[in-house]
DNA sequence: CGTGGTTTTGGCTATATT
DNA sequence: AATATAGCCAAAACCACG
C-alpha cells in the first residue's frame, strides 16, 4: 500500500470536492470550509489533513453522529413538551420558552408538594386528636353500662365526628385502613379548595381530586 | 427583515486503548 | 505516555416563516 502523504492529500482533496458538490446539490449551499488555493502553503494543508485524519478522516461520519445527537435532543424536547402544561398566554412555543415553562412548572410542583405535605401533617394530627376524643367518649359510654344511656349515644352522634359515632369495635381493620386512605383524599380535596390544583393544564394527570367512588368516614 | 431552527464544521475534553 | 474515540459545544451559513 502506498501511504505517500502527497497521495493522501490528493485523495482528501478529491473527497472534499465530491462532498462539497453533493452538499451543494442537497442543500443549495457550499461548504464553509475555505477552498485552498493552489499557492497555499503545504504547512496549512498538512495541519488540516492531520486533524482530519486524526478525527477519523471522515467528516460525514461526524456529521451523521451530530445529526443523531440533534435528533435525540429534539426527541427529548418533544417529551418535555408532553410533560409541561401548554402555555395559555401568547408566548411563542420556542425551545427557550419551553425550557422556561418547564422550569416554572417544576417550581410550582415543588411548592404544591410542600404545601400538601404540610396539610397532610396537620390533618394527621387532627385525626389523632379526634381519635383520642372518641376513645374518651367511648370510655365514658362504657361506664354507663351495656344497653346504654340514650343521651350518651345521642351526644356521640351529635359529635363533630359525625359518622365516627360507630364504635371502634364495630369497625373492621379494612375500615380503619379506609380511614387512612380517606385522609389522603381530604388532603388533596382541600388542596384543590386552596387553589393548589389550579394548573393551566386541564389534564387529569395533575388533578388530585378524589375519585367519586371513594368511601368517606 | 427579524427570529428561531437546522446543518456543517472544527475545537475541546474526558475516557478508552495501545 | 501517546494515541484513538466519543460526545458536547459554539460559530457560521442557510432556511422557513410571519
Amino acid at each position: 500500500m502506498d501511504t505517500n502523504p502527497c497521495n493522501i492529500e490528493v485523495l482528501l482533496q478529491a473527497a472534499e470536492f465530491l462532498e462539497r458538490r453533493e452538499r451543494e446539490a442537497e442543500h443549495g449551499y457550499a461548504s464553509v470550509l475555505p477552498i485552498s488555493s493552489q499557492g497555499d502553503c503545504d504547512k496549512k494543508i498538512k495541519q488540516k489533513n492531520k486533524k482530519l485524519l486524526a478525527s477519523g478522516s471522515n467528516r460525514s461520519v461526524h456529521n451523521e453522529l451530530e445529526k443523531h445527537r440533534r435528533a435525540q435532543l429534539r426527541h427529548n424536547l418533544e417529551q418535555l413538551k408532553q410533560q409541561v402544561p401548554l402555555s395559555s398566554d401568547s408566548m411563542r412555543n420556542t425551545t427557550l420558552n419551553l425550557l422556561r415553562r418547564a422550569q416554572s412548572h417544576i417550581k410550582k410542583l415543588q411548592e404544591q408538594d410542600e404545601r400538601a405535605e404540610q396539610l397532610k401533617g396537620r390533618l394527621r394530627w387532627e385525626q389523632k386528636e379526634l381519635r383520642v376524643r372518641l376513645e374518651n367518649l367511648q370510655g365514658r359510654g362504657a361506664l354507663v353500662g351495656p344497653g346504654g344511656n340514650a343521651s350518651v349515644s345521642e351526644r356521640m352522634r351529635n359529635d363533630s365526628l359525625g359518622s365516627a359515632a360507630m364504635s371502634s369495635s364495630e369497625r373492621s381493620d379494612s375500615d380503619r385502613e379506609d380511614v387512612e386512605v380517606d385522609v389522603e383524599s381530604i388532603v388533596f380535596d382541600c388542596l384543590d379548595c386552596e387553589g393548589l390544583g389550579m394548573m393551566p393544564h386541564a389534564g387529569t394527570d395533575h388533578c388530585y381530586s378524589s375519585s367519586p367512588d371513594r368511601t368517606w368516614l
